[in-house]
RNA sequence: GGUGUCGUGGCCGAGCGGCUAGGCAGUGGUCUGCAACACCAUCUACAGCGGUUCGAAUCCGCUCGACACCUCCA
């Protein structure tokens, strides 16, 4: 198997472990591993979370165009994951579950299908393995014997803690967040119930369940259950191997957790785990961050069926995947139903396009008239964005260039070969759907419930033709009052008539 | 307080030393019986002040402002 089509640059991805844009190289030449961190089922996710994954989304989907066989695992932690770290701290799920008085695995099962649910609708291909802590609970208590044997972990009343001052001393704690363990010693907060640590940047591998702790399991060290940031190492050592190519997660979890992973890692193994740490960008609404704790949230449903004060309208999944991918992966992105309403206009145009494109016929080439766009150097400009970092915002701008020139030759102002009208096809059709992910307008009202039953729609679509034509005679005997109150009627009804040189059309609404 | 990122036209967002993306909105036009749709054309920028350079939105310094992480977060 050959690597295609990067033709003449090579990907460059942008490295949070250097801060700099490094050439992809991956670690078997076809093969690509790439980790990326999921979800705590503990809540339903947002659209904050949603754009993480979509990012990700768009790695996965491009190094898989470019031909590697890509291994994408990314987790559900439905265990560990802790309300603070101190020693008291509660595990979110099962809080969750003692607050809504549900088994923890309710809670687990819920947020999982509606993280799936809501995920499909983005239009999000599913990852290769989809790991949960649950279900490595013996892979991560073999990781914590090794680290404890490699001497940075230590066992406290039933609790192993990792050692990062130990750790700091031989490996250098701090190398992803840029931080150094004696800044973090000075600025580091009083937290309660650190007694039982070494030290305040010390973190819980395991942790000792209190005799009420529902979620527990036996280890060496008594019953317990593993800490937030070893299921991560656990199941990225199992599936991906020792050192893998690719860790993605969002920007705010760069510190502490992958932070913490890079550390169990090298405890264990003694290398880095990953060559390559990308970190995508957080999504704000109202300039702030989506958040959960802070309530500063929107969520998919809201934007998809039921609305929002925010909004002025619904909008569908593919136009809101559109909206996120129109922003570089890195940057942050502000939330609006301004910007929702332009991505959607945008989007429109662009499927316009596409469904102009079987429409158009070619040329043989000494027939061809000169062009404004070269079809070849087109085709390199969008490898070229996506190489350049997965820079899916300047792809799109390519993208709206041909765009205009699909409307050119639909109009006939220039003619195309066969050859570059082929090229032009498959590479549109490559990038829109297969790379960005995106549906056609067709695609979704497919998957949307319409208030039209599809048995029904030929017989809809007899009436209104009917309709149509009715109308057309009367705007050809100038009887524009009939005509105008087809048209009207219609309207209020849903159903936009469009008159065009090639006659009248109609759409839903 | 520490660390880091960033401030681009009415809005969203690329670019990161010269060729000044793209979308939406606005304006002007084409089409139309009129509209809508669509299409074409087009106007508004680089937070402020210095510096480096032949040349800076892009590099450096300062000022102001915003955000993120340092506690759970995608």
């Amino acid at each position: 198997m050959t690597i295609s089509a990067s033709k003449t640059q090579e990907l460059v991805i942008y490295n949070s472990l250097n801060g700099q844009k490094e050439l992809f190289k991956p670690i078997h030449n076809t093969h690509v591993g790439m980790y990326v961190c999921g979800p705590t089922v503990y809540s339903d996710v947002h659209l904050g979370n949603c754009r993480t994954f979509v990012s990700f989304d768009l790695v996965f989907r491009y190094l898989t165009y470019l031909g590697y066989k890509v291994r994408y695992v990314r987790n559900i932690t439905d265990v560990g994951h802790l309300e603070n770290d101190a020693d008291h701290g509660e595990d979110k799920i099962a809080k969750k579950a003692r607050l809504e008085q549900l088994e923890p695995m309710e809670v687990v099962q819920r947020h999982t299908l509606n993280f799936h649910s809501t995920l499909r609708k983005l239009n999000t291909l599913p990852p290769s393995i989809e790991p949960t802590a649950t279900g490595h609970i013996i892979e991560q208590i073999e990781f914590i014997k090794t680290i404890i044997n490699n001497g940075f972990a230590y066992e406290v009343d039933g609790s192993v803690y990792f050692d990062v001052k130990a750790f700091d001393k031989e490996k250098g704690y701090g190398k992803l967040s840029k931080r150094n363990l004696e800044d973090m010693e000075n600025a580091s907060r009083a937290l309660e119930g650190q007694q039982e640590k070494r030290n305040p940047q010390d973190f819980a591998l395991w942790k000792k369940a209190e005799p009420k702790h529902i979620m527990r399991w036996a280890s060496p060290w008594g019953q317990g259950f593993p800490g937030w940031h070893l299921e991560c190492s656990a199941m990225s050592a199992k599936y991906l191997g020792d050192t893998f190519d690719i860790h993605g997660g969002g920007m705010d979890l760069k510190f502490p957790h992958h932070e913490c992973e890079i550390a169990q890692a090298e405890s264990c193994t003694g290398h880095t785990p990953v060559n390559y740490w990308m970190h995508a960008n957080m999504l704000t609404l109202n300039g702030k961050k989506m958040s959960k704790s802070t309530g500063n949230t929107l969520m998919p449903l809201d934007i998809f069926e039921r609305g929002s004060d925010l909004l002025e309208k619904t909008y569908s999944p593919s136009v809101v995947r559109f909206f996120m991918l129109q922003a570089h992966y890195r940057s942050v992105m502000d939330f609006s139903n301004d910007a929702l309403a332009a991505s959607e206009k945008g989007y429109q145009k662009l499927m316009e396009a596409i469904s102009l494109l079987p429409k158009i016929v070619s040329d043989t080439k000494d027939k061809v008239k000169t062009t404004g766009l070269k079809v070849s150097d087109w085709v390199q400009s969008c490898y070229d964005a996506m190489n350049d970092d997965f820079n899916s915002p300047v792809l799109i701008a390519r993208l709206f260039e041909v765009v205009k020139y699909i409307n050119q030759l639909y109009r006939k102002e220039f003619s195309i070969t066969n050859q570059d009208l082929e090229l032009l096809k498959q590479t549109l059709s490559s990038f829109v759907f297969e790379v960005l992910g995106l549906q056609t307008i067709t695609n979704i009202s497919e998957n949307e419930s319409s208030a039209i039953e599809s048995s029904d729609e030929g017989k809809l679509d007899i009436a209104i033709q009917l309709l149509i034509d009715l109308r057309n005679e009367a705007r050809a005997s100038k009887d524009f009052a009939t005509s105008d109150r087809i048209r009207n009627q219609l309207q209020e009804k849903g159903i936009v008539l469009k008159d065009s040189r090639e006659g009248t059309t109609y759409v839903l609404e």
